[in-house]
DNA sequence: ACCGCGATGCACT
DNA sequence: GTGCATCGCGGTG
């Protein structure tokens, strides 16, 4: 199981490392193929310009969830990562569901599991996380982090539906997966 | 395949 | 009032 030390480190080496990583919410969930990291000298991130009431979740401890709503209709999951003086995190942007498929496919209303987790409103949606998971520590329930057993094959690109720092290459994904939410070609 | 747009909450100017 | 770390639908190649 993923603990706090799993997250107590850079946001640029944790995200890459939980590609292939299980993340399940009430024993409903899949394999982690895609995320994002943000870090608070990032202009893209929601801590850069400081700490504010949405994301306090963000300058707490690693190894927590950050929720916060987006667009004002999904909800978004991030883990909190870094040590106790920053403020980072992963914004995980798919899944490829392997636990609780059914249950999946009622709460998103629709069939395909190609369109279940791949991104990170549609996740939260098949997972049920909303505002009341914010802050909660993954090592404990509803959350359950299992680590992956193999080093699977990662790519880099650009990260998506940001306006600002788009330079860089800080999305990660696992290569050729199909349930990504976008194609993601080496950078 | 791409592009535009509406829905909707809320932090921030 | 503006701008999103989005999604799904409907239009056009």
């Amino acid at each position: 199981m993923l603990t706090r030390d799993f997250f107590a480190r850079s946001v640029h080496e944790v995200a890459p490392d939980l590609i292939g990583a299980t993340l399940l919410v009430d024993e409903i969930g899949g394999t982690i193929v895609e995320v994002e990291a943000y870090d608070q000298e990032d202009p893209a991130s929601h801590a850069y310009g400081g700490r504010t009431a949405r994301n306090a979740t963000m300058f707490g401890p690693a190894g927590h969830a950050y929720v916060y709503r987006s667009y004002g209709i999904h909800w978004c999951l991030n883990l909190v990562c870094g040590g106790d003086d920053d403020a980072e995190a992963v914004l995980i942007r798919a899944l490829e569901p392997s636990a609780g498929i059914e249950a999946q496919r009622a709460r998103r209303g629709v069939d395909e599991p190609r369109k279940l987790c791949s991104g990170p409103g549609k996740l939260c949606q098949a997972l049920a996380i909303t505002r009341e998971h914010d802050g909660l520590a993954l090592d404990q329930p509803p959350f359950l982090l299992e680590e992956r057993l193999e080093i699977p094959k990662i790519v880099t690109g650009p990260r998506i539906g940001i306006t600002r720092a788009t330079e860089l290459s800080w999305r990660y994904g696992l290569m050729g997966s199909p349930f990504l939410s976008r194609v993601l070609r080496p950078a």
